[in-house]
DNA sequence: CAGTCAGGACTACAAGTGTAGGTCACATGT
DNA sequence: ACATGTGACCTACACTTGTAGTCCTGACTG
């Protein structure tokens, strides 16, 4: 399996307007983007969709006039290799010090906490 | 309350090493990093010390011969500022979808899993 | 005192990033 | 057929990052 090229932080945006619904034409990518963040700017995004075939993030397969593009890594895998790389940079890779701390200081709902404790119990009970 | 600077990959291992006890020499801080990795080299370390004054995510004062860096921001405001563009960034900020993928994915402890379930427990109890 | 070494100040430099602008050709409306 | 607009392709450019090297000076060592 190639490795996840990196992804820079704007570029996560793109891979993500990528992610919710491919192949898509640049305008398409475009639209999203900007449904999300007006001030996304056409040509930016277009520079940035390039960047990341020429990094091997995604497939340009022309369609006639225009592009589609297409993801080459699943977002769980890109999420996992970011993931990582944060847990590394920021906690030292200490897993439970950073989980208490989103634990202790972001917003769940009650909902939430419950599926939390049961995924934590299902993992326990996988050992 | 000032804005944290951002602070680069490198440069967290820097901060860190500071944060490991201050106010520290450059000396000091070059061995630390050097006994974590030793393919450290000091004029790197230097190089971003510096850079991390100018940023105004350090103090130095001078003593004597040598500078001793002072970190200008705790700990946690740090680890704050990066978790919340990491999930930003990476789980377009939906916590729960964060939090479960690393509690499927990365190893955690039986002691681990029970010191988390309690923190959610006690998460739920304050509402 | 002369050589040596450590540390700060400045410099270097390529790759990666954010943010577009200009050009040219094809598709489309009139 | 002509004017327009849109997209691809190339270009731009300043800033950040990683990774050091050079130069100078004061301190330490014989």
């Amino acid at each position: 399996m190639k490795r996840v090229p990196r992804i820079s932080e704007t570029e996560w945006e793109v891979m993500r307007a990528v992610w919710a619904g491919h192949p898509a034409t640049s305008a398409e990518i475009v639209a999203r983007l900007a449904a999300d963040d007006p001030t996304w700017h056409p040509k930016t995004a277009r520079t940035l969709l390039a960047r990341l075939v020429e990094k091997g993030a995604l497939a340009s397969e022309a369609d006639g006039r225009a592009f589609r593009y297409r993801p080459l890594f699943a977002e769980a895998e890109c999420v996992a290799a970011a993931s990582d790389s944060f847990l590394d940079r920021v906690f030292g890779g200490a897993l439970k010090p950073m989980l208490a701390h989103f634990v202790e200081h972001q917003d769940l709902s009650p909902a939430e906490i419950k599926e939390l404790e049961e995924l934590l119990a299902r993992r326990k009970r996988r050992r």
